[in-house]
RNA sequence: GCCCCGGUAGCUCAGCUCGGUUAGAGCGCCGCCUUGGUAAGGCGGAGGUCGCGGGUUCGAAUCCCGCCCGGGGCUCCA
């Protein structure tokens, strides 16, 4: 008896499968570019049998379809390779999330530019020369031989490391190559591709192991989707932090004088990092945190009954005076659990959430510097909350909407949740017992479960002292930034015996959370300067109005205005009148100024102000006054609109 | 930390392959002229230990070595 069996294509459209034929034969010509069925990705030139489950048919649209439509890109690039340097011993070559790479080991020599481009005209010649890809399955051991007779020692060894007893190779003319595939019917689906760049990285990414060469690359079905990719990246590589911020005079990094990681911030990167501080502080303040300060550096010691001397010592600055060997401070969380510790506490005044802008100092290796987004001095939005179990939950509840207040406020709408829990194989790996864990566990779900938030479970990622939650944003042009972690500690309550007193007289010890919802101010500096490619919203602009006389003779109204707008509390400046009108407002387009306010004989006249917003053009006339109630919602932060104007 | 690539004026870059006048350009800066109505007015000028140190050479921005710093990766990210 012959059950029927249904293909779907990736327009929606089903068909009736016919068995024994290769779904490839029976679709569309170039319609899709892997199947799935029963759960398990095929290649189209797999046979259809009897008794399968539906065969979706995916095109470059899914995950899966360009995964697959990277993953042979990668052969091809393998293959490229090869033909231009036979003595290139083959790595690993995976799809990634954008693209896809191959590893090479030449044998102590890297690719040149010219190198890379030689090898993209070898893969568009492949392409064209539209070779059918070809599964074969063969016994481990007979692979083992093949890639030995072809001196490829990786893939022997990789071989040799596996379990399965039969495995499967993908050819393509001369090219073949170990692989669980699947892959796309013929190079030539590739349509449009690109060499990126090289790189180094280890076999395995262990720095013992052999140094390959890494070449990366990204293809598409179109010309228009990888000039749009290029053109995308372009942009990014525009935005860079790193280029704007010196650019827009915000901050500077002078590597070469005061050493690498290390942020000196210019007088307007000054002001909007203080709007930003100011903004939480006020934030906090009202949401039951109590501010707090701590000491940059302290005996050693400290960091020694943490517990994370140990682990951490290698990261930490330490120096001696008096024969006493002293640290600067990596983190603030000792801190405030002395505040804690000061005196006895009472259950009564739990939760207790102290909060500190703290600033922190890590030698981080060299290597992984990057800007603002990873220095080696930065600035906590660091508070540590002292909570009794009962509240625990509650209390995480609160942490997340705070968070989600200060993302939205920041201009940040999307959000991917992660919670890291223990590996409960290996309890024994891990502070605290199982009930600990697994009430603390079911708090934080039943938290985001409560606030509507989708996440994913990371089993085993916890840290040894409590499982966690971190929040990626998204930013406009689409990347995820790691920014806020909310962390359980079961370690340093016991370590600091920090208790409270409960109920009925008896001492209990505390649950603690350390959380950073921006992470670090440098860091989320940088994220934000990126996502809005420099283009600060009103309330966060350094300068946000500018007044700009057309000619000298206006400077006495234009200095009238900016005084009226400085006595409003905004953050207002003058143009100096030196130079053509055109050539003044370009400069502050490029400054990057939201508003500007033009003075010229008709503003003086009619006592009214020009208003041109940036990106937006001249908006026409209109009195000061007018001006300012326009617009003062916008200049103020987030947590002041609302009614009560401050001018 | 490791691998590869790089460092020339405040910025972006040319010159380096093959050593040889006084190291160039654009932007920015300064001065003068221009008093201009919504993204670059004109003319002139200043500005450089060619990352630092050493070596080779009659002679080094250029070739060699070491170091510092940056970039791309690996690794790390309590």
């Amino acid at each position: 008896m012959s059950t029927m069996v249904k293909l779907r294509l990736p327009d929606g459209r089903v068909l009736e499968a016919k068995i024994g034929e290769s779904i490839l034969e029976q679709i569309p010509p170039e319609s899709g570019l892997v199947a799935k069925v029963d759960g398990k990705l095929v290649d189209l030139t797999w046979i259809v049998r009897e008794g399968v489950g539906t065969i979706e048919v995916l095109d470059f649209n899914s995950p899966e379809g360009r995964e697959t439509y990277w993953h042979t890109s990668s052969h091809i690039l393998a293959q490229a390779v090869k033909r231009l340097f036979p003595e290139a011993k083959l790595g690993i070559g995976p799809a990634i999330e954008e693209g896809f790479f191959y590893d090479f080991d030449l044998g102590g020599k890297s690719f040149s530019p010219e190198d890379l481009e030689r090898i993209e005209e070898e893969m568009r010649r492949i392409v064209k020369e539209n070779l059918p890809v070809v599964r074969e399955e063969m016994d481990r051991e007979e692979a083992i031989k093949l890639f030995k007779s072809m001196g490829e020692v990786y893939k022997v060894e990789l071989l040799e490391e596996m379990d399965e007893d039969v495995v499967s190779v993908y050819r393509q003319g001369e090219f073949v190559d170990l692989c669980r595939g699947p892959h796309l019917p013929y190079t030539g689906y590739v349509k449009a591709l690109k060499v990126l760049h090289a790189s180094s990285a280890y076999w395995k990414g262990d720095e013992r192991n052999p140094v390959m060469q890494r070449v990366y690359g990204i293809s598409f079905p179109t010309e228009e989707e990888l000039k749009r990719y290029l053109k995308m990246r372009e942009e990014a590589r525009k935005r860079d932090h790193r280029i704007v911020g010196p650019q827009l005079d915000l901050f500077s990094m002078p590597s070469e004088v005061i050493g690498p990681g290390l942020v000196i911030w210019h007088p307007k990167g000054a002001r909007i990092r203080r709007v930003i501080e100011d903004f939480l502080v006020r934030v906090h303040l009202k949401w039951g945190y109590e501010l707090v300060y701590s000491p940059h550096i302290a005996y050693t010691n400290l960091w020694r009954t943490s517990g994370h001397l140990n682990y951490y010592r290698d990261f930490m600055y330490v120096f001696e005076k008096e024969g006493i060997e002293h640290a600067v401070k990596p983190m603030n969380c000792p801190f405030h659990i002395l505040v804690y510790k000061s005196k006895r506490r009472s259950y009564r005044e739990l939760p207790m959430r102290l909060f500190e802008l703290g600033t922190v100092y890590r030698y981080e290796r060299s290597g992984v510097l990057h800007g603002l987004l990873r220095a080696r001095g930065f600035t906590q939005d660091d508070a540590h909350i002292f909570t009794t179990p009962e509240k625990l939950e509650e209390e995480i509840f609160r942490v997340i909407e705070l968070d989600e207040y200060l993302m939205r406020s920041f201009g940040f709408e999307e959000f991917k949740v992660e919670i890291s829990t223990w590996d409960p194989r290996h309890p024994e790996e891990y502070m605290g017992s199982e009930e600990d864990w697994n009430r603390a566990q079911s708090a934080l779900e039943e938290a985001l479960r409560k606030k509507g938030y989708e996440y994913e479970v990371m089993e085993g990622e916890a840290a040894f002292y409590g499982p966690k939650i971190d929040v990626k944003l998204v930013d406009s042009i689409g990347r995820e930034w790691q920014l806020s972690t909310i962390q359980l500690d079961f370690n340093l309550p016991k370590r600091f015996n920090v208790t409270y007193v409960d109920a009925n007289g008896s001492e209990k010890t505390v649950i603690m959370i350390h959380r950073a919802l921006l992470g670090s101010i440098e860091r989320f500096f940088g994220i934000l300067l990126e996502h809005y490619a420099g283009n600060f919203p009103l309330w966060l602009a350094p300068v946000q109005v500018r007044v700009l006389p057309v000619a000298e003779r206006h400077l006495d109204r234009a200095r009238e205005v900016l005084e009226r707008l400085l006595n409003a509390g905004v953050r207002a400046d003058l143009d100096d009148a030196r130079g053509t009108l055109g050539y003044r407002i370009r400069e502050s387009e490029l400054e990057k100024v939201p508003i500007l306010l033009v003075i010229g004989d008709r503003e003086v006249e009619s006592g009214k102000v020009a208003v041109r917003r940036k990106g937006k053009g001249n908006l026409g006339s209109m009195d000061l006054e007018e001006f300012l109630r326009g617009f003062m919602e916008e200049f103020l932060p987030p947590d002041l609109r609302g009614g009560s104007s401050t001018f």
